[in-house]
DNA sequence: CACTTGACCTGTCCGC
DNA sequence: TGCGGACAGGTCAAGT
């Protein structure tokens, strides 16, 4: 699901609570959800929660740490005196924990939960070495939402994609991080680029355009994502988890919010893509 | 190397 | 109501 705006909701969530608290057993359902021992986390404090790119993880006093990836259909629901759910919202969400979907529960030493729920088995968590396994994050293109994210950069690692669609390029995981199918959509409608476009054809105030999409709609996204992607709810559940507030994705046929025209769908690279032919060229 | 396509899974929705 | 196909917020590997 997530991507970055959702995956970092998540993790200022948990942080306020499982931060400090000790893993006591780990009950993995689905064995391709966990690689490695999971004895190896039992017994541990969770030091720090962070992320990288749409990857969560949990430190762990032994210097492992425990990777998350929610992929396409993940979620996280900590379960301690009220519900925290993070991910891509499903009906499951009003269910008790666990559901159908669940593939591994987590018990902390104060006995509250923390679910993770993969309906399609995609994502994973995985546990390893803080120093000798995580290099591979290094492949991963710059954080969007650091300072040290330009114009510049940006320009600089799409350009060798000249003929690339915009939003497909905008996606590549290795050429900028955290990006995903809805707010690539997203970026382009702001940037007013039409996502098609090649990034060799862009103009310089485009790829400024773009930059400033990029950031905007992730941000936009965070500030969403906590009162609308995740939520704290009762245990008998809460609606609104659908509550859509992006302009162009999922919204074929409706009006643009900017010019009044229609807003369309196409494929690009194999994903849904949702533009305004009218404003965005 | 740049770029595309299919595979990985389960579930839901839509048209016949 | 049942059935088939398309589709779903991500990434890999294998192909051109």
């Amino acid at each position: 699901m997530p991507e970055l705006p959702e995956v970092e909701t998540i993790k200022r969530g948990l942080q306020n609570k499982i931060v400090n608290l000790k893993i006591k057993d780990i009950k993995v359902l689905n064995p391709n959800s966990f690689q490695g021992d999971t004895q190896k986390a039992e017994k541990q404090k969770v030091n720090k929660v962070w992320r990288r790119a749409k990857v969560l993880g949990l430190d762990l006093d032994n210097n492992l740490t425990l990777l998350f990836h929610l992929k396409m259909s993940g979620q996280l629901v900590y379960q301690g005196k009220r519900l925290f759910v993070g991910g891509h919202p499903t009906q499951d969400m009003k269910d008790q924990m666990p559901n159908r979907s669940t593939r591994v529960i987590f018990t902390f030493s104060d006995n509250s939960k923390l679910y993770f729920n993969d309906q399609r088995k995609f994502g994973w968590i995985k546990l390893l070495d803080q120093i000798k396994d995580l290099t591979f994050l290094k492949d991963l293109g710059p954080e969007p939402l650091d300072k040290s994210f330009t114009v510049e950069v940006l320009k600089e690692k799409i350009s060798k994609r000249k003929n690339m669609a915009v939003k497909v390029a905008i996606m590549d995981q290795t050429l900028i991080s955290g990006v995903g199918n809805i707010y690539a959509s997203e970026a382009c409608f702001d940037a007013k680029i039409d996502p098609k476009k090649k990034v060799g054809n862009l103009s310089e105030p485009e790829f400024r355009a773009l930059h400033q999409g990029i950031i905007k709609s992730l941000e936009d996204g965070i500030t969403h994502g906590g009162s609308s992607r995740a939520h704290f709810v009762n245990a008998g559940g809460e609606k609104g988890y659908f509550l859509d507030y992006a302009n162009v994705y999922n919204r074929e046929g409706d009006l643009c919010k900017r010019c009044g025209g229609m807003i369309k769908k196409i494929q690009l690279g194999g994903r849904g893509t949702y533009f305004c032919p009218n404003c965005q060229s």
